[in-house]
DNA sequence: TTTTATAACTTGTATTTACAAGTTGTTAAA
DNA sequence: TTTAACAACTTGTAAATACAAGTTATAAAA
């Protein structure tokens, strides 16, 4: 009984060695013959194991030369995976809570279809403003379905990643998602929420986050003021 | 002398017929020792081309069960790696070559940093507009290193993807890149191209994408008309 | 000294074989 | 009829082996 296989059991082993810098960046990890040797495995397996590290991103393979290490911190933008927060750098992001979380209906008009299950439990909803060196840029609206999340209202989130918050407290994590942007003209509301110049278009996004909860999806909508800033992603 | 590998070819074919829809869509793929009779080929080199489809998105394995085939926009849009014809899906876009490929110097004022490479190289160079519904969406400008892309200039673009030519000519493929949006008020050049009309803003977008041949970048620049459209996009 | 050839590495591709483990429809027993 | 066991599929893991192709340092030849 195998339990948990020997090409994911090397594949931990790497990640982990690579991450805490073990191999530094740049350097080359050892050739497959020698993980071969090291762990008893054959160079199928291995491969097996070095196929996944590439598709992390965290090697590089060359042939005739080797498994070059990559450097394990990726910038996770808005574009990715992760939330506004981490887009920009938490440390230069003043937040303010302009709605704290409460409970409500969803409202007829939501844009995504929901489950059964995030129907009849109803959202929780928030609004925040964020800061870049004194100037308003995100202006979001976050909907999550009130499941697996008890007493989140009465949460602190000043300064603090909602998404952090779900990973600690609830082991929530965000698996993957879905979005639309588009450029719009903002709104009065807007336009004296972001201190927009007259004419200044904002960015729009719409958000769908699936997470490792079954039904629990996060839906946001963002109002981006791009006007000193850009949204900066990788992939 | 190999030319391209087995398991590459068979790849292509079943990457084609997904997208065609000669699978269906929720259907199963042939099984691995079908694929093995059918084309003359060993399970592991099946399985190597069925992985490549899984890390596209295109089918989704299930011990026991098969592989089912997924709508094949699904995992590629404009914001993760693929280009802008898979954003929309091809079906549906007609493209008009504006400047036809033509080899050129860098300019001056390349919003990104070159390496020694690509400067001495030149550059590819670029513009196509793209229609939905008759309706004229995108405008991109593209750049790339005139290396290892002999006679691009030759080749017909009309209505072709970017990214299919250089996969299936050059063995040139997408690792990833960053980019960076911004909702912006159109020039008149961009009013005209997009037939915008007065006051409508347009989404603009910066990306570098790397791909697997060294010093090898993809640089476009594009201008979304996101009144009827938005940019849609998983990951 | 410079150039060229070579040997010894590296990863890439491919075959063959074997068994484990999950899924599904069929068949036999309750 | 319902239930349980089984057979026949499917993909998952893993070994052993072979040769191709790219890289690099070394040794021989110019």
């Amino acid at each position: 009984m195998g339990g948990i296989p020997q090409y994911r059991q090397l594949y931990e082993i790497l990640r982990k060695h690579i991450i805490n810098g073990v191999y530094e960046e740049g350097s080359l990890l050892p050739s497959e013959n020698e993980l071969c040797a090291a762990h008893s495995l054959t160079r199928p397996t291995v491969r097996h194991a070095l196929d996944s590290l590439v598709k992390d991103g965290l090697i590089l393979k060359k042939q005739g030369k080797g498994s070059i290490v990559r450097k394990p911190v990726r910038n996770i933008g808005i574009l990715s995976i992760a939330g506004t927060a981490s887009a920009v750098g938490v440390r230069y992001l003043k937040t303010d809570i302009l709605q704290k979380p409460g409970i409500r209906k969803w409202e007829d008009s939501f844009p995504f279809e929901l489950s059964e299950l995030e129907k009849e439990a109803g959202c929780v909803y928030m609004e925040r403003l964020r800061y870049v060196g004194g100037t308003p840029v995100f202006y979001d609206i976050n909907h999550l379905p009130n499941i697996y999340v008890p007493r989140i209202t009465n949460r602190s989130f000043e300064n603090k990643s909602l998404f952090d918050i779900l990973r600690q407290n609830y082991q929530i994590e965000i698996l993957g998602g879905e979005q639309k942007l588009k450029a719009i003209k903002p709104n009065t509301k807007i336009k004296k929420l972001l201190q927009l110049k007259k004419g200044q278009p904002v960015l729009y996004i719409e958000r769908k986050l699936a997470t490792n909860k079954e039904g629990f999806n996060i839906y946001s909508t963002i109002y981006f003021n791009s006007e000193e800033h850009s949204i900066f992603g990788r992939f």
